[in-house]
DNA sequence: TGTACATCAGTGAACGCGCGTTCACTGATGTAC
DNA sequence: TGTACATCAGTGAACGCGCGTTCACTGATGTAC
């Protein structure tokens, strides 16, 4: 039957909504279109009706999910916001704990490359957002690199820092916490030494979380 | 058919090097137990001849194809080998474009944590592993963390940025290197001064290959 | 404002297909005599 | 050394199931008159 065309709009937010918390939690190629379909209270045929493919609902997903980290980096006005914070939330337990409502980058990093290109389109739109937003808060650092380049290394390691500290978290939670910890250490290091960014104080609060 | 136990020991051997190079490729979840049968040269029921599950030859793979890594980081002697090199080789172009042969931490980093513990079991020991061989090799740093908290940190950031690299790759190749070059840098920086690890040579190497 | 009707979001059955696993069977191996 | 036979690695059909996608149909919406 015709639905409202708000209706139909929240539908496919719904979708949209579903789908990112989903593919997070088990992964792209472990949700099945009828899953996504009754999480969203409609059926997989209604999915079909809003978007051409599992894939294209991935891609907007995967954007979708992306947006509550950009705005971590992005104060009211626009402006970058305090980096240390983003650092903070990135590398702490909850973050780790929480893979559904998380960084979908950390959450299926070694599944994008495998996925059809639009999808991989909207993880290196993010990616580039993400380093664009934190290069400006960088500050002095014994690091021999530019900006761009230090950024760039930070979201690595902080991808690669929350995947390995969710793979060892069953098996050994001490390694788990030690990795996340390990990470902030030098991700502040790398981010360098503006006053309350990546300094003692930082990685000080980081630490006593992460235990 | 009966066989004898030599080709039996063949013919599991087969499995776990068929099933270690499909997994990297296309991921855990997106390879059957045919088609890794198959590329072994058996039917899949063979497959179950040797292994309990799927899962337990995803274990075996997993530990198998780490063993060329961890080999690259111990010389003949049985002590560790070469840092720079190990960095160079793993955020190397050839690295990032040879899936099937590379490191299994970086090819499947985000799918572990959604697998079965024994395969969990496995990446931790590798972590493990390969953090114990890396700490004796670091040499002085500027960066405020101790040997083990800067190994498990590099190891992060190479995990995170060989599948960052792989996942832009198709869509920009540029940025691709970029974030290579820039993992290299920074890794290299955290690895300290020793003569001929992570130094100004370390790096020059790298990032020459690297564009 | 009231009526007739085209639109189209959503339904649910059906498509062909591949999944992981089981199992009765085969037949060469390797052992017991 | 030669023969009889138990073992068991490997075969291939079959299991139930879920996959992504298609499609004829439904019926409320929203438009045209």
């Amino acid at each position: 039957m015709k639905v409202t065309k708000e209706k139909a709009t929240e539908n496919r937010a719904a979708l949209v909504q579903a789908a990112a918390s989903l593919f997070r939690e088990h992964g792209i190629d472990g949700v099945g279109v009828a899953e996504i379909s009754k999480k969203a209270g409609l059926t997989h045929g209604a999915l079909y009706a809003q978007f051409p493919s599992k894939e294209a609902l991935a891609a907007e997903a995967f954007a979708s999910a992306l947006k509550p980290g950009l705005d971590k980096l992005t104060d009211p006005a626009g402006r970058p916001a305090s980096l240390n914070d983003f650092l903070d939330y990135y590398l702490s337990l909850g973050h780790r704990d929480n893979l559904a409502a998380g960084c979908p980058m950390s959450a299926s990093a070694s599944e994008i490359a495998r996925q059809d290109k639009i999808v991989c389109e909207r993880f290196t739109e993010g990616l580039e957002q993400l380093v664009a937003l934190i290069e400006p808060s960088l500050g002095a650092s014994a690091i021999g690199a530019d900006g761009r380049q230090r950024a760039l290394a930070m979201m690595a390691a902080m991808i690669g820092g929350v995947a390995a500290s969710r793979a060892v978290a069953k098996v050994d939670p001490k390694l788990s916490n030690q990795i996340l910890r390990a990470v902030r250490q030098i991700v502040g290091e790398v981010a360098g030494g503006k006053p309350g960014v990546g300094g003692a104080r930082g990685r000080a609060r980081a630490t006593k979380r992460a235990n």
